[in-house]
DNA sequence: GCCAACGTTGGC
DNA sequence: GCCAACGTTGGC
C-alpha cells in the first residue's frame, strides 16, 4: 500500500465539496502533468493520500481520501467545454487518466504549509521542495503518519 | 498582483 | 538536440 499528496484548490474543489458528493467519492479528473498523470497510474485501490488545500489561506493538508478506483481515462480531455481540453484527446486516444478517491477523514485541525516547514521529519517531503509545483505526488507512509498526527494536534 | 520556478512549445 | 519564449502553478 502507498501513500500520496493530492493537491487541489478549494475554489475549485474542497474536502468540504468530497464530503458532500455521493458516496463521499469523486473521480480526480483534470490533471494535465505527464509527471503527476503517471502517479495517478501508478495508484492502486486501497492506497492512501493526503488531500491539500492549494491557492488559499493558508495553503494546508485538511484530510485523507483512499483510492477505490485505479486509473482510467478522463473523458474531461477530450471535452471542448471543459477548461482543461487537450485537442489530441479522444476516447480511442485517452492520453489523460483519473482515479476515484473517497473521503476518509477531515482533520480535526488542517495542518497549516508553515507548520509543515517546520517538522524535521517532513525535510523529505515533495510538497516543500523549492519550486515544486506536483500536484499528484508520493509521500513516504512515516511522513503520512507525522502529518496525520500533526493533525490530532 | 507579483514573481520564481518549472513545463511545454516550436524555430533552428 | 538546443534554447528562447511563453504559459502555468502556487506561495507570498
Amino acid at each position: 500500500m502507498r501513500h500520496w499528496l493530492l493537491k487541489s484548490e478549494p475554489d475549485c474543489f474542497s474536502i468540504a465539496d468530497l464530503a458532500r458528493a455521493k458516496k463521499k467519492t469523486t473521480c480526480w479528473d483534470g490533471v494535465r502533468n505527464y509527471q503527476a498523470r503517471n502517479f495517478l497510474r501508478a495508484m492502486a485501490v486501497g492506497d492512501r493520500a493526503l488531500f491539500y488545500h492549494s491557492s488559499c489561506d493558508p495553503p494546508a493538508v485538511v484530510g485523507t481520501v483512499e483510492v477505490v478506483r485505479a486509473a482510467y481515462p478522463d473523458p474531461s480531455a477530450w471535452d471542448p467545454d471543459d477548461d482543461h481540453h487537450d485537442p489530441r484527446a479522444s476516447p480511442e486516444n485517452p492520453v489523460w487518466s483519473m482515479v476515484d478517491v473517497r473521503l476518509e477523514a477531515i482533520f480535526p485541525r488542517a495542518v497549516p504549509l508553515d507548520e509543515l516547514r517546520g517538522v524535521r521529519a517532513l525535510a523529505g517531503l515533495e510538497l516543500l521542495r523549492r519550486g515544486s509545483r506536483l500536484s499528484v505526488h508520493p509521500v513516504s507512509a512515516e511522513e503520512f503518519r507525522t502529518i496525520e498526527r500533526l493533525a490530532r494536534g
